[in-house]
This record gives structure tokens, C-alpha cells and sequence, in this order.
DNA sequence: AATTAATATTCATTTAATATGAATTAAATA
DNA sequence: TATTTAATTCATATTAAATGAATATTAATT
């Protein structure tokens, strides 16, 4: 079983931005600090923005912050809204060819199964993920609080 | 969020045997039965018969057949056996370049759905895949039982 | 008004995982 | 011994995902 990246740098993006204190950041230093691809990062911005999660402004001085305070970002949320599980296995998706769907209890286990993980994270919000701050604006190269 | 195919096409391949009265039946078959590659099919019973679920003979009447009756079959032993989840997300590779893997709590969070994920699947069994029987047979084109 | 700095958008390319195909080998039975 | 089947290996194709690059749009500053 496989996550996304995108979800994986949805996690990345919000906790970046949980450790700016209210300020605007930019994708280009947050892509810069995680060594990973600014395309792809600003498509999951746009995401997060579009999801409510984050709010971006263009132009000087602009850049993208938390929506709400950390607390208040429940990350079954954010899990639910960055990953498509629309073809998590074959019967999901319209157009599955496999031959005993109509016949067959399995993609109700599924169903199930994939509930179960999302609820996992419902149990949990971004402020969860920020208990050692310290040490990831040590690892990020940030300023102490 | 993504299950293999390997997954999937496991499932598939027992509920084929099960509806055989213990009887061997062929890859070929199944292949044929599902519209699916043989070739791709063929590792996949390897895996379920080195992991104890199927049994194998070579040769002249051979073929593959459960090992036990489909109530003893637990899906969760199934799933845990045919997905490969060291690379779920990056951080649970070794290899992961994720640079704020060392202070990340979102790990074991992943964990922990992915166990809630399997637990699901621990409380069925082959079983109870093949309540449906009779329109399975009928799909797959098998004599009533 | 012009310039600059940022996100938004689009499209092309690359990459890596997955799946498939094909051919060969090994084992079992008639 | 011939035949049938799974096991094994290697090459190829396919696909989704990720990346790269270029352009457009927006907004703040000068």
C-alpha cells in the first residue's frame, strides 16, 4: 500500500508553515528546505489553499500561512482532501474491469479498511505533529521561537 | 491511497480456488477466467503458496488448491502477506530522504492507520468473500456447486 | 506607472513502480 | 518418455506520479 507524495508533502507544507508564527512563506524556500520540487509543491499549495487550509496571497510580500491555528487543522482533513482513493484498488473506480465485482464482499472491506485509516488521523490535528519544534526548525534551518 | 495489484489479484485467486471443492485448478484458468496476465498471476501464487495459503503440484493433474478451508483463511494474514508496506510513505524506507524524519511525528501516525488498516481485514476471512457463491460461479463461468 | 516578487496555470518530460509478455527450466504423472 | 503443469528468469510495456520549465496573473513597493 502506497501514499501519495502529494499527501506526503501536504503534511510537510503545513508543518513548515505552522512553524512561521502568522508570517507569510514562500514555496520556493519551503521546496528549498525539503529539497524537493517547487512544481509539485505549488500544486499542493494550490490544493491546500483550494481545501481551505491554507491562505495564499500573490505578489511582494506575499506567500502562503495557516488558515487556522494548528489545533484546528484535523489532519483525517487534510489526509481526506489530498488523497484520491477513487481507484485504490480496481472495483473502486467506474470503470474496474474486474469480472466479479457485482458478486464480490471484498470492496465492502475495503471500503472499511480505508475508513479505518482515515479515522486514525481524524483522531489527530496539525498541533500533534509539532510537539518537537524545536528540533524541526533546528533540522529546517529556522530561527528559534 | 493505493493497494497493489498483487493484493487485489491474491483475493481473486482465492475466492477461484475456493469455488473448487478441492479440486486443483490451473494459473491458466484463473488467467483466462479474470481477463488477467498469467505471467503476473503466476508470482502472485507463488507468493500465496510460499506464505502457507496455497498449495501447489507441478506436472500432469497438478495445479493449485487452499491449503485450508476458506474459514481459516484470515484476510489480514492475506493482505499483511501480499502488500509490501516498507515504502508506504518515504519515511518508512530506510532510504527516505525526508529531512525531518528524525523529529516527524507523522510517522508513526502512518503506523498506526496502517495497522488500523489491516485490522480491519484481520476480522474476515476467505469465507466470508464467498457468501455470494452461486453468482460467483456464474460469473466465472464454474458448474454449480 | 513601472518594477519586482510572488502564486497560478499549462504543458512537456522524466522517472520509477508496476504489470505484462515470452521463453526456459524443473517437476510430476500417465 | 512424452506431456502437462508450476517455477524461474529476463526483457518489455504501461502507467501514474513527479518534475521541470515557461508563461500568465496578481499585488506590493518604489
Amino acid at each position: 500500500m502506497r501514499v501519495t507524495t502529494h499527501s506526503d508533502y501536504a503534511l510537510r507544507v503545513l508543518i513548515f508553515a505552522a512553524l512561521q508564527d502568522g508570517k507569510p512563506c514562500r514555496i520556493e524556500d519551503i521546496a528549498a528546505r525539503y529539497r524537493i520540487s517547487k512544481s509539485h509543491l505549488t500544486k499542493v499549495v494550490w490544493n491546500l489553499s483550494s481545501e481551505g487550509f491554507l491562505t495564499t496571497s500573490r505578489g511582494r510580500a506575499g506567500g502562503l500561512r495557516l488558515s487556522r491555528p494548528p489545533e484546528e487543522i484535523n489532519l483525517g482533513a487534510v489526509m481526506r482532501a489530498t488523497e484520491d482513493n477513487g481507484a485504490m484498488v480496481e472495483c473502486f473506480d467506474a470503470k474496474g474491469l474486474c469480472a466479479i465485482t457485482p458478486a464480490c464482499k471484498a470492496r465492502r472491506i475495503f471500503r472499511e479498511a480505508l475508513e479505518a485509516f482515515h479515522a486514525v488521523f481524524d483522531r489527530y490535528t496539525l498541533a500533534d505533529l509539532m510537539t518537537r519544534e524545536r528540533d524541526l526548525r533546528e533540522i529546517l534551518g529556522l530561527e528559534p521561537a
